[in-house]
DNA sequence: AATATTTGCGCAAACGTTTGAGCGTCTTTT
DNA sequence: AAAAGACGCTCAAACGTTTGCGCAAATATT
């Protein structure tokens, strides 16, 4: 029934050669004959030989594990984001890891913690969004456990990352209202501590200095990226002296809830009120009332490119390069799609 | 720098004792006197020792890993199974590795191979949509890797799994547009390999006649879950003998569709016709349009039993318990759950 | 024909932990 | 006081694989 796998050593005894020569056969290693080599090999495949990986995994010191630590897997923008890392990782053997902080400072900690104890190769990480201290990320650094920050970046130096940038994708929103006619546009903006939410902020101004308008603090408001954070913000918008014909949220979420809200007082989605939007999520699909424009993050790309570059550096620790060049800082432009719905 | 870990044996040599008294008096063994034991303790704690768990699965030949196979991550429903299945399954220590189908039937089953070349000790499965033949996961129980089905299960016998019995769900559907005033009720069913479709088709047959109605068999159809197959199947109904002034739809994402589809053909939702769902998603509350109720599968608590039995099956190999008693049939009951949305 | 080089393979250690068996030493029982 | 038992610890093997080193035989170089 339950029959025990193939070992190395059986073959070897088998054929009366040593556990070495057989490792090495089914290595291709150079110094084994072409003979041995076949013979081991057509052995392993009849007794259906698979390696076992614990055994590698231990005597190689590697888990060839990489956790991956992001806030919420349900969110589409993640799990599309693990899902290229999942495939990222496996082309190259890797074990994927996951645990989500639910958006906890505390929770992300803890995980950062079992994640060490694990052994993981290395760690990729999408903050929480509330997260101000970033020790427990140093600490690992320690260990000679890399990390790779994605997306949700924080904002200190000497990292490895990848993120995307907002500027620009900002910076097009704005003009694509502009152009529309809009000249009190307001922002919904994310919590400060989040790197995206700077650049929005700076992508929104130069887009209005860059067409010769004046920036109006007043109507970038920041927001906790809940409802009631969001309806918050949206009556401070609303309330403020030059009431705004459209807004730029953070996120499509926001959007969603803004919208919701905006709906409630009777203002009319994108005649009296335009929005747009960050994410691109696929429910917008289904929605009639939904952000004139959302600005595309590609989700997939940036798992892609973080677990390549993860990647990259477990083998340069592999080859004892002590002084590994610099830090990775890939940036991926946003952009902006316009949202062409039929005529829902 | 790098700071290598502690070893036990760095423990054992720093205090003169052998490596294997230092891991009994870390595992609380009885033939440890309490000095020792509290000195080794004590050096633990301060030298941060961490146990090797690569050495460790190695030892016991486990990997401690659980195989998760689903078809699509960034399904709602999926995500948040994924979510109760790392949850539980940390909390004995074990980690998940998961990969998706993507509903295909290949795919999966290259997946079950790499899931027995990774030596997972334990496989949960949700099936591709159209997988027909299930020899590949038979083959995995020669390898005494157990298997346990979630949601997606197969129609074969001597299987353990958890699955929601969609009968009631549909029972309760079909009874609440009855009691509505609907007669002629109209379902668009999913693909016939998957137990669920069954299970849905006989609840509403059972309604019916449960309710002295006839059963209408054109008034059943099925589709291969796509925004096409929607279509087609929309089609079909409303071209039926008696059109149907509600329909019953195999889940959230097959009723968005429809109801799409319905609204471009000036049908107005709701009230020339009604739609009760299945799955009861998130992105509903962000809709304007949607089904008037949705039957809840509970995708948390299906991860979450799973898991455990997977986890208990795992133990009673442990135990060499060879016959194990039966096979695990947990089946939740579906619910329904109106949709009270605020004036939206 | 003698020396140098290559080719093909085996030996043994190492990775860190667990665990059955063994063995002194101290305490208890008769 | 001798036998029996409990206690506390050590020894050594085992898990499967990889890899530096060494060694013989075959081949190539003078």
């Amino acid at each position: 029934m339950s029959s025990k796998p193939t070992t190395i050593t059986e073959i070897a005894s088998i054929l009366n050669i040593s556990a070495s020569t057989v490792s090495r056969a089914l290595h291709d290693h150079p110094s084994i004959g072409l003979t041995t080599r076949s013979k081991v090999k057509k052995l392993a495949k009849e007794l259906n030989y698979e390696p076992n990986q614990t055994a590698i995994f231990f005597q190689k010191g590697k888990t060839y594990t990489i956790g991956v630590i992001l806030p919420e897997l349900s969110e589409s923008f993640f799990s599309t984001a693990v899902s290229a890392i999942e495939d990222t990782a496996y082309k190259k053997n890797y074990t994927v890891l996951l645990a989500q902080s639910h958006d906890s400072e505390l929770t992300e900690k803890q995980l950062v913690e079992k994640m060490k104890n694990h052994r993981v190769d290395g760690l990729l990480v999408s903050v929480a969004k509330n997260t101000s201290t970033f020790d427990h990320f140093r600490s690992l650094e320690k260990y000679n456990i890399p990390i790779v920050f994605f997306d949700r970046v924080p904002e200190i130096p000497d990292i490895h990352y990848v993120g995307c940038n907002m500027e620009t994708g900002t910076i097009e929103a704005v003009n694509y209202l502009l152009k529309k006619g809009h000249r009190a546009i307001g922002m919904i903006n994310g919590p400060k501590t989040l790197l995206a939410s700077g650049q929005r902020r700076e992508g929104y101004i130069k887009a209005m200095i860059g067409n010769r308008l004046k920036f109006d603090p007043s109507l970038v408001v920041s927001c906790d990226l809940t409802e009631d954070g969001t309806k918050e913000a949206l009556n401070e918008l609303l309330a403020s002296k030059r009431k705004p014909t459209a807004i730029v949220t953070f996120n499509d979420y926001v959007s969603l809830f803004a919208i919701k809200y905006a709906r409630s007082l009777n203002i009319s989605i994108n005649t009296d009120l335009a929005f747009v939007s960050y994410a691109n999520l696929p429910l917008i699909n289904y929605m009639d009332h939904t952000p004139v424009a959302s600005v595309e993050q590609f989700p997939y790309l940036q798992g892609q490119k973080a677990t390549d570059i993860l990647l990259d550096l477990l083998n340069q620790k592999n080859l004892k390069t002590q002084e590994h060049a610099a830090y990775y800082r890939i940036i991926i432009e946003s952009q902006l799609i316009e949202n062409k719905k039929g005529f829902l």
